[in-house]
DNA sequence: AGGCAATTGGG
DNA sequence: CCAATTGCC
């Protein structure tokens, strides 16, 4: 047994930084307070994830996070331990396990929302209450704590643009901090990190984050930048040199115009506090040296689509059901989806004859990406035109997205499907060869995923004529968007 | 964070 | 013949 009187806990989960994190820099503060080391455990849930649909891409993505999280915490004495159960129901068993092993006080986290997530949370709390001095928990996914802005009504906003302006007032009412650094703390006692070691993985090596993430499916991830620094860097990347541009830019696939950042927001590794920290404050200067109001356009966009983030988490976090597939508005559940499987199948593989949807598609099954423009073209065709029901559209996102975080997927298919709150009007369908003409006019970005189309003049690449289609082997389009819009115009007319 | 077709008004 | 405008989905 340890000669230190036990130690403190962090149990790290969706936040998977050292900077501006409220429930690290809480344990830190606590165990140097008590003069009593702090242990860091991340805990790999296999069966969970699956049925959570993340994809092997992600994961990949969390074991490189991870490696480069252990190192810094390594450095501070923080030792970060990994633990394995199955599902979330075996959590508190695992944790109870550990924490007992360990001699830990106390347990700091910070909050998840969805609805599983918050289960096993008090599930961990019911456990580990009676056997710990204390557990904390401290909110962090969005900008804006949860349930923190209500209408006059002390209702949760329904509808974004009112949500934004109040959101507004409230950050300049009282501006947003960023959570100082962690304290330094004691080293560990041989003892106490023999005692872990039995208990759990120490993440010291990359070959023992690997030995653990055996249990999971993998796809290479390796062309995505991970951990903490490489976040900073290209955080800071965008705000110096293309922030200024996204207002213009941000809608052209063929471009590197967006932030880039999504895959750091969507594990934690960066905090939507950081990023709007970091643009208000570049704004601020730009203003400073006289920039006008339309030379900072881009960043007021950007941090309203940090508003959109917080936008998804706030109206999850009011609206459980949303985390367990269900549609904001109760009454398009009674639209009858068509089931058609090969339709399903060409738009996974990007063959839908629809050049810019299947250049978009390639990119999301390519890299693990997709530019959020061509994630509204190919959900509005997924849902208007094929007419999918958006649940399998959004699970497939999900299984093959770097970044994907269920508030913003669920919001963004929501938005696109017409189920959602403040959803795109069920009119207002987008048309992909128009988006195509506007948003990539030279067919640059579909050149690049598209390559059989790669010779196709400027003006054709967005649709192909039947000789050109041969010509190329490039498939007829699989369904008429004319007639296929209208048909599901019809539908959600009827709804009502 | 649209699309479409009918209409208007200038060449 | 055309771009811009309008009203509806």
């Amino acid at each position: 047994m340890s000669n230190q009187k036990g130690c403190v806990l962090h149990w790290f989960r969706n936040d998977l930084r050292l900077a501006d994190n409220p429930a690290l820099t809480a344990a830190a503060t606590r165990a140097a307070d008590e003069a009593l080391p702090l242990l860091c455990c991340f805990i790999i849930c296999p069966e969970q994830w699956k049925q959570h649909d993340e994809a092997p891409i992600k994961l990949d993505f969390l074991r490189r996070t991870l490696w480069e999280l252990a190192k810094a915490l390594e450095e501070r004495g923080n030792y970060l331990f990994l633990l394995t159960a199955n599902t979330f129901s075996e959590v508190p068993d695992v944790l109870e396990t550990f924490v007992k092993a360990i001699d830990a006080q106390a347990l700091f986290f910070n909050e998840e929302y969805a609805v599983n997530e918050h289960r096993r949370d008090q599930a961990v709390a019911g456990r580990l209450l009676p056997v710990m001095r204390s557990l904390h928990s401290y909110r962090d996914q969005s900008i804006l704590p949860v349930k923190s802005i209500r209408t006059q009504a002390g209702e949760p906003y329904k509808v974004f643009t009112p949500y934004k302006r109040s959101w507004l007032e409230l950050t300049d009412g009282s501006p947003i901090s960023l959570w100082p650094k962690p304290p330094q703390t004691v080293t560990p006692d041989k003892p106490l990190v023999a005692a872990a070691n039995r208990a759990a993985t120490r993440a010291n090596t990359a070959k023992a984050i690997d030995e653990v993430f055996a249990a999971l499916e993998l796809t290479d991830s390796t062309a995505w930048a991970a951990g903490e620094d490489a976040a900073h860097d290209e955080l800071e990347a965008f705000i110096d040199s293309r922030a200024e541009d996204y207002d213009t830019l941000r809608d052209k696939p063929a471009v590197n115009g967006t932030s880039q950042i999504s895959r750091f927001l969507a594990n934690g590794t960066l905090s939507g506090r950081q990023c709007y920290v970091v643009a208000t404050e570049a704004r601020r200067r730009l203003k400073a040296e006289g920039a006008s109001e339309h030379a900072t356009k881009g960043f007021t966009t950007w941090i309203s689509e940090l508003i959109w983030r917080d936008f998804y988490i706030h109206l999850m976090t009011d609206n459980p059901r949303l985390s367990m597939h269900q549609p904001f508005k109760a009454d398009t559940d009674q639209l009858q989806w068509n089931d058609d499987s090969s339709g399903f199948e060409a738009w996974c593989e990007g063959r839908t004859g629809i050049p810019l949807v299947d250049a978009a598609m390639r990119q999301l099954k390519q890299t693990g990406w997709m530019h959020n423009r061509l994630r509204m073209v190919t959900a509005m065709f997924f849902t208007k035109n094929l007419f999918l029901d958006w649940r399998l559209g959004e699970r497939y996102f999900m299984r093959n997205l770097v970044d994907g975080y269920l508030p913003s997927n669920n919001g963004g298919w929501q938005w696109s499907a017409s189920t959602g709150t403040d959803a795109a009007p069920y009119f207002r369908v987008f048309n992909p060869v128009s988006q195509s003409r506007s948003h990539d006019p030279d067919g640059e970005f579909i050149r690049r995923f598209v390559p059989e189309l790669a010779d196709l003049d400027n003006k054709s690449i967005h649709d192909p004529g039947k000789a050109q289609r041969k010509a190329c082997d490039y498939p007829e389009a699989i369904v008429d968007l004319k007639t296929t819009r209208a048909l599901a115009i019809e539908r959600f007319k009827n709804l009502g």
